[in-house]
DNA sequence: CGGTGAATTCAACGCGTGTTGAATAGTAAT
DNA sequence: ATTACTATTCAACACGCGTTGAATTCACCG
């Protein structure tokens, strides 16, 4: 019998502890949010004591911004909207929200984020860092009037999807085809693109 | 020296207690959410002890639905959009989203919903019954393809609207002027109704 | 082989929470 | 006056939380 010891450092083979506790962590502010997420839940889930939790992160906060970090990279792979040409900007973006925004690996943390927005300021500071640098600079570059608007127009429009979606449970858009989702989309973005404004 | 005594009953003048916790509770969801709202917190507010809460409400859970009950009366007053012609249903939507749904009162109580509904089911609830009475049954009213589709869509702008707006604080559609986020919603909404869906 | 540092657990503290049960002071009806 | 009821406070319980500090075991470098 092989007397396995409770205490100290757990031998050889690299068991990664610390990327268990990011993605159990993540996985939970996801599906319960900042608040409802317990340092405790997350170190049960990974089979582990909570003050590790502390060691790694040292608090519930530095927890919270280490595993969504990652979410500002993975940037645009797609390339810039502005690359097509005008009459395509409407079906690249909607194709672009449905693809990345939900769902994938970008689409959890964004869920996340979401989620814990409503109480948790961090977590709202993260959005509006969000919504600057994937609509306000894109929607910018495509040298409209009045950005700022079309932009935060825009951000509204994939806040309310993952929001109705995702975390009220309508079913009316989450289970329509995906050519249906597409082309409502694509057509809100055009307008919200092309619209003309006054002043 | 009237010696005013801390316990007991309040002698005479009428200082509707009830509903002066009602009104906090209310403050307090719309600004914090439900998770961050805490009974002692909101009786103290109101210069009370919290078991006073629990004596009228029963539970937290009962304070909530309670001090949001209201929101579903106040119907739409404006009348059924069905009612104008076919060419003002994008304005007249628009319209009453920017009048109703932010600000005033019930503008207070949809915020207080939108910021709990992300942790609390109860709330998200609530969120899908004013989905279906406000957005649901117009639409279908309309006569229109696929109105769940379309219904879901026009709920997720609202929320979205209100989202940014309120909770993540993006300054781009709020700081507008009031003729240009009326023109953008109008186009929007439009979109969302008269755009061919395949299928 | 000795020592430094990292990974991990343990036990506990202090706090804020929702809720409970009993007590008290007024009001209204008999 | 007695009764019944409502409004209100008080003191306390049990619980879960984030966090702390010390202890223990392993890996690695000289």
């Amino acid at each position: 019998m092989t007397d396995t010891p409770k205490l100290g450092r757990r031998p050889a083979g690299d068991s990664n502890t610390r990327d268990a506790i990011l993605d159990a962590a993540r996985a939970s502010f996801a599906s319960v949010g900042y608040d409802r997420t317990s340092m405790r839940a997350v170190a049960k889930a990974v089979g582990v004591d909570p003050s590790l939790l502390v060691h790694y992160f040292g608090t519930k906060d530095g927890l919270f911004a280490e595993s969504l970090r990652v979410t500002e990279a993975a940037q645009s792979l797609i390339g810039h909207v502005s690359a097509a040409p005008r009459e395509q900007w409407g079906r690249v973006f909607a194709e672009r929200m449905l693809a990345q925004w939900q769902g994938g690996e970008f689409g959890q943390n964004w869920l996340a984020i979401i989620r814990s927005a409503a109480s948790e300021p961090s977590a709202a500071r993260m959005v509006a860092h969000l919504y600057e640098t994937r609509f306000l600079q894109e929607v910018t570059a495509l040298d409209l009037d009045h950005p700022a608007v079309r932009a935060t127009m825009m951000s509204s429009l994939v806040t309310g999807l993952t929001f109705t979606g995702q975390i009220i449970g309508l079913p009316g858009f989450a289970a329509a085809p995906r050519d249906q989702q597409l082309a409502l989309l694509e057509a809100v973005v055009t307008a919200v693109l092309t619209a003309p404004l006054p002043e």
